[in-house]
DNA sequence: ATAATTGTGTACCATTATAGTACTATTTAA
DNA sequence: TTAAATAGTACTATAATGGTACACAATTAT
């Protein structure tokens, strides 16, 4: 299924939520409140945003957390690595060392190109762009969206 | 980390092997012993992948499995589908009921053209791209791969 | 016919990843 | 000093994954 974490489906619904009025500050009580996500929960992601340093927190009372940037400078690939890790769909793309296979893998060069073109997709999107409202379905985009990795190879 | 299962991994393996020659027969344990997987792990992946109909199966002695159709015609996103179901980086995206979270879902309509746009990136790669050899590292396709997902949004 | 070969199907187990929780420490405003 | 808030660590339960085992069915060769 090519999934998403929970998590990261999340967070980037707390990110979201946070763009709508950037410059505030947000609890996370509040936050948790809003989005109806466990507190707990939430808390952790936040953590882990902060480490990835796309929040800045303020300890104490009064405290909370805010986009450490303006939403367009986030994107979507830097809020799943923040939660995942690297973004990479087979294990040798990470290590470069490669896999244990014996034979048959002239696929990984293959296989890191295609993860180079999804890993670009979701860097062009941003949490600006993920508030942003939905276009109508049946306009000139659907020609836009067929897009030719396949092309790299010819 | 946004990854595909083992499993699929060494399916696209296995089905570049059997792309390289197609026309011919290969019984499970062949397979296995070229690829270096064990062999219920192999039967288990293409069983799957005869369900799904990208491979055809002959049983009895001098049986095996050969492909269905020609490398062309079987993409990567086929090979995912057959192993991991329908390609959806969200939950939300595949029922269409969407989530139980009370607020902050505007970004649904979103993410649902995220994912058309890397099903479609997975769409466009077939098994007969996979088995041809990288092309080198400098030239042109650079900047071909910069893929313009956001500007689905402009 | 019979035996050998090969795929089919089901069920199972071990390991790991994930999601979620609890608790304690630390920081800061009032 | 107290209350409000984040930070960090550790833990647990559940689910998914990867891998295995075994009985069954089909086909070919002898």
């Amino acid at each position: 299924m090519l999934r998403l974490s929970k998590l990261t489906d999340y967070a980037t619904v707390i990110l979201s939520f946070m763009a709508r009025d950037d410059t505030q500050m947000h609890a996370a009580m509040e936050i948790a409140s809003v989005t109806g996500i466990a507190l707990p929960t939430v808390s952790k992601i936040l953590k882990l945003l902060v480490n990835a340093k796309l929040l800045i927190s303020t300890r104490g009372a009064k405290g909370g957390y805010t986009l450490a940037r303006a939403p367009e400078k986030i994107t979507v690939a830097a809020v799943i690595s923040a939660l995942e890790g690297p973004i990479a769909l087979t294990e040798c793309s990470i290590s470069q060392q490669g896999c244990e296979q014996a034979a048959g893998c002239d696929i990984r060069g293959n296989w890191s190109l295609i993860n180079q073109a999804i890993h670009n997709a979701l860097e062009s999107v941003t949490l600006a762009d993920m508030i942003r409202p939905v276009l109508s379905q049946d306009s000139a985009w659907k020609q836009e969206i067929l897009i030719p990795v396949a092309s790299l190879y010819r």
